[in-house]
DNA sequence: TAATATCCTACCAAATTAGTAGGCAAATTT
DNA sequence: AAATTTGCCTACTAATTTGGTAGGATATTA
């Protein structure tokens, strides 16, 4: 399952998603617009800048925005800042690759089932975008 | 992610899977075969037989037994045993189905696109046993 | 320089994870 | 019947993760 924080995160995305192209906006509308503890918000929005997905602006007429457009913002690669690894098991990650212990890779059959379960995920999270979940919206 | 305690249900079940058929197999066995820490596949275990998936005999010549043929066993059923929900939010899990705060689910774009990642993977889970484990490991 | 925002460091409580300890209960064997 | 073998049950614990909060530093604008 996804942490609450994800799920936060992906409701900022969509706020910031809704606002794409109309300048900064602040941490503390999308507090009070997507019902996020503000400063639990920060520390979210700050993690997404530093991954490059956002940017911001300091003082009076501040706030964040997407850096690209909502369209190039896939669910996995927010998933992955936030919440850390898609795969169902660590040796089984693109990005979070660890190897398990006593475990023969080449003929262990429970990390090929895991590897044909991470495709299919990734083949719908990494094809969906935060448009896409603004147009499913409605 | 699956826990470590998943993991070792699987590889636990797996070791009982290739034993189906001749009776009952020592938790001591298992253990040692599959590296996995005694006291705590003792617990695994005995959790997957109060599931109805394994039966147990007491005393000398006791042990665990797979209840059904491997082939019938798919990984979902494990997973929502020991690990809990398959799905990636609360509000999309079939099986242990939470509402989220603050979310009109009918209008939540995000819920659709959990929606279909949650029957991609288990349109795999429910369908790959552990049968198929012991299959692909070779 | 005052006001406005984000940024940074540090802390905290509660929950979850990954076990361990020790004895009880039921079979089986002697 | 007693001893042995094996699973069953209750409780405890340490480490990690989760979900925050507090307070100030830093940058920008007016």
């Amino acid at each position: 399952m996804l942490s609450r924080k994800t799920q936060y995160a992906f409701r900022a995305l969509t706020c910031l998603a809704e606002n794409y192209g109309k300048g900064p906006i602040l941490i503390s509308h999308i507090s009070e617009e997507k019902k996020i503890p503000l400063k639990f918000l920060e520390n979210i929005l700050n993690e997404l800048k530093k991954a490059d997905m956002l940017e911001s602006k300091k003082g009076k007429g501040g706030g964040y925005m997407l850096k690209v457009s909502p369209k190039k913002i896939n669910l996995a690669k927010v998933i992955r800042i936030i919440n850390g690894p898609i795969a169902l098991l660590p040796c089984v990650s693109l990005n979070f690759y660890e190897k398990c212990v006593d475990c023969d890779e080449k003929h262990c059959g429970l990390r090929k089932m895991m590897t044909i379960t991470r495709d299919a995920t990734l083949k719908i999270l990494e094809k969906r975008t935060l448009h896409d979940i603004l147009f499913a919206g409605h």
